[in-house]
DNA sequence: CGTATTAAACGAAAAGTTTTCGGTTATATA
DNA sequence: TATATAACCGAAAACTTTTCGTTTAATACG
């Protein structure tokens, strides 16, 4: 087969199937990359730079996919809240191919709207400006490793330990989506209670 | 050469190898792991499981090397913040370790001396029974997000965005391990006012 | 309008990694 | 002391990724 009248890829149809192979569990092959599009293995070349260049496209359709902008129109926790669930969704929703992206390094600088979005909630909530960063970092790290949890087993403890205060909490903890959910709610929760003891009265 | 009077290898020497190449920024090839051992490539399946098994080996390293108990001997906040920093250095001294991980299902039962240690210091501070694991799953969370924060080059806004306020911020933020760190303290910070929130009053 | 260049695909070969296998000898077991 | 097991090696097999040469469609240019 030769050039065909319309072409069969592209870099964003390679990045979003790479997304959902690695979503359902599966490794990032190329070989099945290219099955999975229809595709001969050697195609794949003609548009990414192998399997790092994989990686950057499915970089670039998640950035460009959860690129959103949310008014401002509540209070600043609310509004806080909105823009932390816009990010937590962008990595609680992709966990594993978050894993792929920590390991290449960022070549273009990404316009994150989400981070400056944040920034001008905490500058309006009166976070002083010397903290202003830091804090935003903060909030991205929890957002980061409360998805990251999600690929974690449940925590299970020794069976030498006869703590049975503690068997029976284990017991009737959530497991799943359930646990990685009220973890990020009750870790966001912490986080703003913190940031709010920390602004100053005027 | 056939069997040598004393081993040349044992799974912990493959674990502790595999660790320190990741640390220093290298992939994880058997190859080159079985040069720096000064033993065949062959010789390392005799060992562990293949490629999964040296990520089991520096688990097992890992849990080993990290499993202090810490006297409790301050207020609830320092037992915490020293908990934690036993946590945080176990994530942040190897976190390119972590994301290989992260990849491979655990299948032993892990002892986490730490995590009962932190649900011990939570219960005395206060921390409602029900909420207990969810706190201890959050603090986790986080050091384990901030540790990978170490991984992700220095946040780039778009060169469009003309916000000199923006700009001189990230100028003035620090780069690298300092900023790693005063993420990592602040964020704690945060945590523990939201935990000393939400403790009912006796 | 014809011709040259570029683009998109393919199959096959090359290069790189991981895993398996058969052989050799030392140590442990019985 | 005989036998089994353990620890090593080199070589082959299996699997992946990457490169290369070829084919044909689309596009650009004189």
């Amino acid at each position: 087969m030769a050039r065909p009248s319309s072409p069969l890829l592209s870099r964003e149809k390679i990045g979003r199937a790479a997304i959902r192979m690695i979503d359902d569990g599966g490794e990032l092959k190329i070989q099945p990359l290219a099955k999975e599009l229809g595709v001969s293995l050697s195609s794949i070349y003609h548009h990414v730079d192998g399997r790092e260049g994989i990686i950057h496209a499915m970089r670039e359709v998640l950035s460009a996919e959860y690129t959103l902008s949310i008014p401002e129109q509540g209070s600043w926790k609310d509004d806080l809240k909105a823009r932390m669930d816009s990010l937590w969704r962008l990595y609680s929703d992709h966990p594993r191919v978050m894993i792929h992206l920590l390991g290449v390094t960022v070549e273009e600088p990404g316009t994150l709207t989400l981070y400056e979005s944040l920034i001008d909630v905490l500058a309006g909530a009166g976070v002083p400006e010397s903290e202003l960063l830091t804090t935003v970092e903060v909030l991205d790290a929890f957002a980061f490793g409360a998805a990251l949890d999600a690929l974690s087993p449940q925590v299970v403890f020794s069976p030498a330990s006869e703590d049975s205060r503690l068997t029976s909490l284990i017991e009737n903890h959530p497991a799943g989506t359930e646990r990685n959910h009220r973890l990020y709610r009750r870790g966001l929760d912490f986080i703003i209670a913190g940031i709010e003891a920390g602004i100053p009265q005027p």
